[in-house]
DNA sequence: TTACAATATTTGTATATACAAATGTAATCT
DNA sequence: AGATTACATTTGTATATACAAATATTGTAA
């Protein structure tokens, strides 16, 4: 992925602002692959998130303020995201009944089942995404990343 | 920035997973504070980057074909991104007369003029950013994402 | 127990984005 | 010329996201 090509330019931009466009060009190529990816099922990336964050409650329910904390990207509006996967039968959601100002989202069968199948998608189109570098890169890229 | 700790989790994610979350946790960080700095200014980071797209042709008007193929994040939709430029009296868009297809754009003064302070504040956002990583990490890393 | 603050979620509203269809103009072919 | 195709932009529509305000419930203090 060359920047001055993408960009369609000839003049040097500076290392800083090279990494930081560089790094949304990136960050469009992952996002367009997780995306297309996860068009068969109908869902988005976040939905996808929040479906693996309930299966990883393993039975225990979750609240709003619990998908929300572990999220990788914040929401707004976490309420309206679960609506549609309720709409679409892959999670359930009723009041707490010790605390009636929090609710319980539980995965439901039919949301494991095609999670199963959401899982194999991403798997091949992380492969597809990091198909040019070795686990030393991965390494060294996590290392870097980190100082962010 | 510690993943395992932002998403809550004990448990050990895949290198390949973990790189791909990462990397989207440390996008956010980056559009957030690009956001932050651009607030003031009522502009998105998409308008901004056209605004430079403009500055860049140096009188030289653009038509919305070359700006969509400059633009780090490509939109459907640069019509009305051009719209709310236009309405803030940033840019001025007319019919070019000699192939009345295609629309001329450009950066008014007063574009030009607020552009420079934006860029002043994202500078700074830049710097913020990238405070932990020094020039050989910059170049390290622009390396690795040359990968994807 | 009433008033007030804290908690958890939902709703309203404006803006952003994705994708497809529609519009208007120019070029080409017969 | 008239019909067809290609080009450039605009519009419609649905969904996504951000931010603030509203609602409902619980906890606490006088």
């Amino acid at each position: 992925m060359n920047v001055e090509k993408i960009l369609k330019t000839d003049k040097k931009i500076p290392l800083e602002r090279r990494t930081i466009i560089h790094f949304s060009l990136v960050h469009n190529k992952i996002s367009d692959t997780a995306n297309a990816a996860l068009r068969p099922f109908g869902v988005s990336i976040q939905q996808f998130n929040v479906l693996r964050i309930l299966r990883g409650q393993k039975g225990r329910p979750a609240n709003l303020s619990t998908l929300n904390e572990r999220m990788v990207t914040k929401m707004s509006n976490t309420t309206r995201l679960v609506d549609k996967l309720i709409l679409k039968g892959l999670v359930d959601r009723k009041v707490c009944p010790s605390n009636r100002r929090k609710v319980e989202i539980r995965i439901t069968e039919e949301g494991e089942k095609m999670l199963l199948q959401m899982d194999k998608a991403m798997e091949q189109a992380e492969n597809e995404i990091l198909a040019n570098l070795d686990r030393d890169d991965l390494t060294k890229l996590n290392a870097l990343l980190d100082k962010f």
